[in-house]
Order: structure tokens, then sequence, then C-alpha cells
DNA sequence: TAGCGATATGAATTTTACTTCATAACGAAC
DNA sequence: GTTCGTTATGAAGTAAAATTCATATCGCTA
């Protein structure tokens, strides 16, 4: 314990996020920047240099994230010019969506909740 | 990509937690159940082994927690027939009960938020 | 058809988180 | 004043998560 008085200010944070009910597989934030990133470049790749993830884990957590919700995210292929494309699907786009308006909707929230739990631990 | 047309399905999840604008270092879940534990138990130990996790890791996640708040939620003594005691503080007990009215205000929102999720990625 | 760059994926390595271990202080009771 | 159970805390060991490595496939372009 340091300092005796001192006031500290502290922030209500939160995740948001889909999983099956086997446990907590999701998809959360991390997909959602991926998904976001994909759109722009058509690159798994560069989406995931992008947020300073490993390719590795990207592949595998937008992998695992498409066997939770039970359809398909991304359209990819392999060779060609640019080496190849990953392109997201309808879904994926509606999903990113979604999930922008879930933030929103919690970024509201959170704050809403944050002055009454404030006051009651005054 | 097991079952092309498999209908899974998924649950909106969520955490809440305090923390100070340094990264992620938490008041959270962890903390909220230990306090709960101490609540009735007086023992920290006694909470660690009841919600299933090391000693060593409760007593520095509380440590971590006071420091962050800048206040403290244990009054802690060694010795005695009892081998030693924790109590919570007044104000731990606020930070309970703020807690829990804080994840009743979620429950509810989360659920409304599910509901408009849902619709939106069909 | 050789080369480039991205996807694909297991295996090895590193990093991070947590648990276990070891050791000490404490104070009531016997 | 020795025993008991808990708090206190660093250090060592282990498990879980993420990164790096190694290799392969693919298809355009030179």
């Amino acid at each position: 314990m340091k300092k005796k008085g001192g006031y500290k200010r502290v922030f209500l944070q939160y995740k948001v996020w889909l999983s099956a009910m086997t446990g907590d597989g999701a998809v959360g934030e991390t997909e959602y920047r991926l998904l976001k990133h994909i759109a722009t470049s058509q690159s798994l790749k560069a989406a995931s240099d992008d947020i300073g993830v490993s390719y590795r884990k990207a592949w595998g957590d937008l992998k695992k994230a498409e066997e939770i919700l039970g359809y398909q995210l991304i359209e990819k292929q392999r060779g060609g010019k640019t080496g190849g494309t990953s392109v997201l699907t309808e879904r994926a786009h509606k999903l990113i969506e979604a999930y922008e308006a879930l933030q929103r909707t919690f970024d509201e929230k959170v704050e809403e909740a944050y002055q009454e739990f404030k006051d009651k631990i005054k």
C-alpha cells in the first residue's frame, strides 16, 4: 500500500464476445479487427501485420470463429499475381456491422452504469 | 469447416472490470468472488481454496486491486487462535454491492442487445 | 518453367500466467 | 515456549498462449 490517501482515477472497462456453449472459444475484439482490416486490404497477412498479431494466430482465430459460428467469414484463394487474397463474405460484413452497433450500445450503457457505480462506492 | 449447413447456437458474453489508466491491471470477477467469500469466511486462504485459485494469486490480485483503487479492501491479521483473519473494510462492502448492481444492469442490457444483434447478423 | 507472395498447417520455441515450494512472522492456547 | 493455521512474499517450476520456424501448395507473370 503506497500513498495512504492517494485518490486514484479508475475506469470501467468491458469486453463483449460471441461464444459457443462450450467454454469461451470466441468471436471477439481480435476477430473483429482482423475482419475489419481484411475488408480494406483483402489480405489476411496484411491484416495480421497491421493489428500486430502473428499470421499463425490470426489464421487460427478466424478458423475457430468460423467453426463457432457455423459459417464462412472469408473467401480465400492462393496463388496468382498477388500471391493470394482473402475477401469477406456477406455474412462477415453483417457481423462487423452488428458488432459495431453492439459496441456503440455498450459504450453508452457503460458510461451510464459508471456514473451510478461511482456514486455507490463513494 | 465441418458441417457445411450446421447451424450453431452462439451466446453473447461479457466482462466488466475496473482498471487504472495504465493497461488492464484490474478489479474484476476474480476479485469480486474473493471478496464475496472473504465476507463469509473471514479468510483469504479459505476464499482462494473455494474459488479454485492459488493463495499466491489471490493474495497478489487483491493487493493489486487495492493499489489500483487507492484504498484498502481487507483488514488482515496474522496469528491468534485461528491463525489469522481477513475482514472486509466498509469500502469493500460497498464495492461488492456496486459490482453486483452493475452485473444486474448488464445482464439485462446484454439480453436486449443480443436480440438486436441476432436480427442484424441474420 | 522459375520465381514471387499469400494462404495452409504442424512443430519447435518463446513468452506470459499461474501454481507450487520454501521460509518467515505472528499470536492465541495448551 | 512449542504447536497450529493463517498471512506474507520471493523463487522455482509448470501450464497455457502466442510467436517463430519449417514446408507445402497455388497461380499469375516474366
